[in-house]
DNA sequence: CAATCGTGGGG
DNA sequence: TCCCCAAGATT
């Protein structure tokens, strides 16, 4: 890799990763997948842990967590549950690949290798579910071995303290790089998450704490003031919204029709309410009428259900029907209104739920 | 390789 | 209210 003539000398200090363990000591955080100091990683919970959190935050993650590895204390245990369990107990923590290839990672680690994880980052880059930064996480954290994790908060961090201006994600190369020029031989988990959590805690995407950084003096980001500015990141699309309209239908048993959405794809493999496709226009009467579960005269619920995901808006109308006579010729699964909790139910089908019972 | 894939909290 | 963002992976 060249260094484009606008860019000063990259260097760095011999001592910079002692002070940031030292630094990573002196404020060690208590999460629940983090070993204490003394005690020996479980490959299995540092695999699950950096999973769940995957683009998602450590409050969010932290529950999910705690339920799973009480219900699931091994790998072996949790390739031994059907998936659909998995599904209903991830369902609220989003990205829904994520669940479908830790239980595909789980059944390999289990029947392939006899329940122990893959040491090296090329022999875990070959499981479902596990990338470049993943990978490293495993190595270093639960195995103690050198590799460079690089994540967003890597990312940012080393973006500051050589003031690398180009942006993301094009510079992600150059960024792995210059992190793999400060990782040290010694303490490669602690150093790993030393880094997560100085980014996490102090090198913040706004409002740096620069005054409690263990490299300040060094940031040549924070020499030329633009620290708030980095890293510089590429536009992003704007989200486009989409509607449709969802059916809420009651059988005689006080049952409400459910189903099984496509195993790939948006919500791959969760439970939805029935509804039209969500298209960039409203759903016109036809495609109401195609895509209802009966045909039935139904009510429209006052209000609208909106929900946001990663790429596009959604806004969802509810209309609801008594099926009567002939709710069984409807397609799906019949769920009692007060068993839905064990259903593999997304956040933005919660909120669907919600607004029918509430105005139903 | 750009697009896809969730959710909830914070500014 | 709206946009940003969080310990990315997959295609």
């Amino acid at each position: 890799m060249t260094t484009p003539p606008h860019t000063a000398p990259k260097s760095a200090p011999s001592d910079a990763a002692p002070r940031l363990l030292s630094w990573y000591d002196h404020n060690r955080r208590d999460l629940p997948w983090r070993a204490k100091p003394g005690e020996v990683a479980d490959p299995y919970r540092v695999w699950l842990s950096e999973i769940m959190l995957q683009q998602t935050t450590v409050p969010a993650a932290a529950p999910y967590f705690r339920a799973f590895t009480e219900r699931w204390p091994t790998v072996r245990d949790l390739a031994a549950t059907p998936l659909d369990d998995v599904l209903v107990a991830w369902a609220g923590l989003g990205y829904y690949a994520r669940a479908r290839n830790l239980y595909k990672c789980a059944q390999v680690v289990a029947t392939e290798r006899a329940g122990r994880f893959p040491d090296k980052e090329v022999a875990l880059l070959e499981l479902p579910g596990i990338g470049a930064y993943t990978a490293a996480a495993i190595t270093a954290i639960a195995f103690g071995h050198k590799a460079t994790v690089v994540d967003g908060n890597v990312e940012r961090v080393v973006s500051r303290v050589f003031a690398v201006e180009e942006p993301l994600p094009g510079v992600k190369p150059k960024l792995r790089a210059l992190a793999a020029l400060l990782t040290p031989d010694e303490r490669p988990g602690d150093y790993a998450q030393a880094m997560m959590d100085l980014g996490a805690t102090v090198c913040t995407p706004r409002k740096p704490k620069c005054m409690l950084c263990p490299w300040s003096d060094w940031c040549a980001a924070r020499a030329a003031g633009i620290q708030e500015q980095l890293p510089r990141k590429a536009a992003k699309a704007d989200k486009p919204t989409r509607r449709g309209v969802a059916f809420w239908l009651l059988n005689p048993e006080g049952a409400v029709l459910l189903r099984r959405r496509a195993e790939e794809g948006l919500l791959g493999g969760m439970t939805e309410v029935p509804s039209t496709p969500w298209a960039g226009h409203a759903p016109t009467d036809a495609e109401i009428a195609a895509a209802a579960p009966l045909d039935r005269s139904w009510r429209r619920l006052p209000g609208v259900v909106r929900h946001t995901f990663s790429h596009f808006h959604l806004e969802l109308e509810v209309v609801a029907a008594k099926a009567g006579d002939g709710w069984r010729m409807a397609e799906g699964l019949w769920v009692p209104v007060d068993r839905l909790g064990g259903q593999a139910l997304p956040s933005v089908m919660m909120k669907v739920v919600r607004h029918a019972l509430a105005h139903a």
